[in-house]
RNA sequence: GCGCCCGUAGCUCAAUCGGAUAGAGCAUCGGCCUUCUAAGCCGAGGGUUGCAGGUUCGAUUCCUGCCGGGCGUACCA
């Protein structure tokens, strides 16, 4: 498990609490127990709860209730909040308005909004990794969107994050392309144009393998030079990398994703350290020959019938399979790249293979005790008939059309409801809704599992869909324009007493609070619909707010902090958006 | 066969090292625009958390066994 440590101290409230009351267990003879703070699941128990209590009163065969009361009269929290016993021996824990109305102004004057550095730390993050023999496709969707937002996160965090796009970009699969492109070359046919569409490109080059056996073996023969190190052939390869890599670049570009051309280290980028890793794993005694093909066997991996299960990392035919790239790829992470950390984003199917090739890296001594290589996997996207969208056959949805089609849908949304803006801003208000929808879609669900591909599904722009959340951002700038309102020239002090405010204020103000515990929560196990939930909470209690709590026309005091208040809650809700890589808008 | 993942409302999903009455969105139904953007708000209905046991003061969560689904399991990646 990935360790975080945070430099300053941060204004995590959950962790505060936690943290305090544990010491005051101790101080009460009560060692070695957590007390289990969270967020309460219900407003009658007030904001926080400690649940710890009841374990520790078991353990010591203590009164649950008796030992609560003690813990209480040794809280001492008398300027931040009330606590109470309640059922069993919970301890229920209401923050007061004073103290809110502190920390709100502490939150608003800084531009990290409470959430600390911490230590910094190498870390590298394999994502999105398309494979350059096929068009990227909506499968590739999961990886690059929360491998981005796992990115941005990091990153504000504090750490030194190195981006590794590990496209595949050579191999056998390579061998028909190349054909096709030598074909065409000598039919004089322009190969800039062909490559344009590269859709059309894949599937001719596919199907001529499967119906023509002269050109079937013509590609297998472009594996062979291919590999061997043929220049022509190199140089037919190069100029279909660099086109693909265009197309790739172009998709990433379209989606807001952060990846550039130079981070980039694809397969063939290892090719010369594959024979040296089987040697390094040669001289480590692990390596023993088994029909023809060099493998590691380790204990822990069993195959069929409890036989131990290869790695093999060397073909019989003395070609090198995906296992012996990665293996090169993990001594690069982990030497030139120093990773303190390595996180890959990448399908669950891979789960074997990934625990293969870090249980092989760690017996070689690749990686050390202190260095954390992680398989971060999420579900596959399946089509209607429960099947994996596979590139073959004709049921794949191209990425760069499910960003035209949001684009398109977001378009039709925006004429409808706000008919006054210019086209151009229509233009724009639909781009910016239209790709935050679809990467607001995978980031909002739990990673893990499967999900059915639908367009209505992954481009609904109601409910808990990144268009909620901008259209919240939106009507709160909408408030500082109404009033021509700079918010950055107010300043003041939050009024939060129970009677001047509604309840809907409050919960607004203490969620604000609860930013730094949501963005902290993402790195344990990079849930970024952790994140995603939050920022709809957040924009429910505005919507509420909004509705039940008027701003502008309230009276002076209060018309300043609710000022306030809006404000702050805009900053969160952009800053937690571009952190996912989803952007904001001043009108939609 | 073995291994990993999953099974929660009609649908898509939540549920913070086991915690109080399992929550949202969509869909359905009923209200709310002379008042800061109705892509919105308020309310209603909808559940034997696949089944059966076990551990516990307390289980969607942990354990065991079934049922159902997905993926993986020696030279594709």
């Amino acid at each position: 498990m990935a360790t975080f440590a945070v430099l300053a101290s941060s204004m995590n409230l959950r962790h505060f609490l936690d943290r305090h009351i544990e010491q005051s267990l101790l101080s009460i003879g009560v060692p070695d127990s957590p007390a289990l703070v969270k967020q309460s699941g219900r407003p009658e128990f007030g904001h926080y709860q400690a649940d710890g209590v009841m374990g520790a009163a078991k353990r010591l065969g203590k009164n649950p209730r008796n030992l609560a009361a003690s813990l209480i009269a040794v809280l001492d929290l008398n300027e931040i909040a009330t606590a109470s016993v309640a059922g069993p021996g919970f301890i229920n824990i209401a923050l007061k308005p004073t103290f809110i109305a502190t920390e709100l102004s502490k939150m608003r004057k800084d531009t990290r909004l409470g959430v600390a550095k911490q230590k910094p730390q190498n870390i590298v993050v394999d994502y999105s990794s398309p494979n350059l023999a096929k068009e990227m496709h909506i499968g590739h969707l999961r990886s690059t969107a929360i491998g981005d937002a796992a990115v941005r996160l990091l990153e504000f965090l504090g750490h030194q994050v190195t981006r590794v796009n590990h496209m595949g970009d050579w191999g056998a699969q390579f061998g028909s392309l190349l054909a096709y492109m030598d074909r065409l070359t000598k039919k004089g046919e322009e190969l800039a144009t062909e490559l344009k569409d590269l859709e059309v490109f894949y599937q001719s080059a596919s199907q001529l393998f499967k119906s023509d056996e002269s050109f079937a073996n013509e590609a297998r023969q472009f594996v062979v030079r291919l590999q061997s190190g043929d220049p022509e052939c190199l140089r037919l390869w190069q100029q279909f990398i660099d086109e693909s890599l265009n197309h790739c670049q172009a998709t990433y570009d379209a989606l807001d994703i952060s990846l550039k051309r130079e981070d980039v280290h694809a397969e063939s980028a290892y090719n010369e350290g594959l024979p040296q890793v089987v040697k390094a794993l040669e001289s480590k005694g692990l390596v023993q020959v088994s029909d023809g093909a060099k493998c590691v066997f380790l204990d822990e991996f069993v195959g069929k019938d409890g036989k131990p299960l290869p790695a093999i990392i060397q073909k019989s035919d003395g070609g090198y399979p995906y296992m012996a790239t990665d293996l090169v790829a993990v001594q690069y992470r982990s030497e030139e790249l120093k990773a303190d950390q390595a996180l890959y984003f990448v399908d669950g199917r891979q789960s074997l293979h990934l625990a293969q090739v870090f249980a092989i890296s760690r017996a070689a001594g690749f990686i050390s005790e202190a260095q954390h290589f992680r398989h971060i996997p999420f579900g596959t996207i399946l089509n209607k008939a429960g099947k994996p969208l596979k590139t073959r056959d004709g049921g794949v949805v191209k990425l760069a059309d499910v960003v035209t089609e949001s684009i398109a849908r977001a378009l039709v949304l925006v004429n409808e409801k706000t008919p006054s803006l210019s086209d151009q801003a229509k233009q724009e208000v639909a781009r910016i809704v239209g790709i935050g929808a679809i990467k607001y879609a995978e980031l909002s669900r739990n990673r893990t599992t499967d999900y059915i591909f639908d367009w209505d599904t992954m481009l609904a722009f109601e409910g808990n869909t990144a268009p909620y959340l901008q259209y919240a951002y939106t009507r709160i700038r909408s408030i500082f324009r109404q009033d021509k309102i700079d918010p950055n020239k107010i300043d003041g002090e939050f009024h939060l007493h129970p009677q001047s405010s509604a309840a809907a204020e409050i919960s607004l103000a203490i969620k604000l609070l609860q930013y730094v515990e949501a963005v902290e929560s993402v790195p344990d196990d990079y849930q970024a619909n952790l994140l995603c939930n939050y920022l709809f909470e957040l924009s429910c209690q505005f919507m509420s707010f909004y509705e039940s709590c008027p701003v502008l026309k309230a009276e002076a005091k209060v018309r300043l902090s609710r000022l306030m208040l809006c404000d702050l809650t805009a900053k969160v809700l952009q800053h937690g958006l571009n952190l996912l890589g989803v952007s904001t808008l001043e009108k939609m």
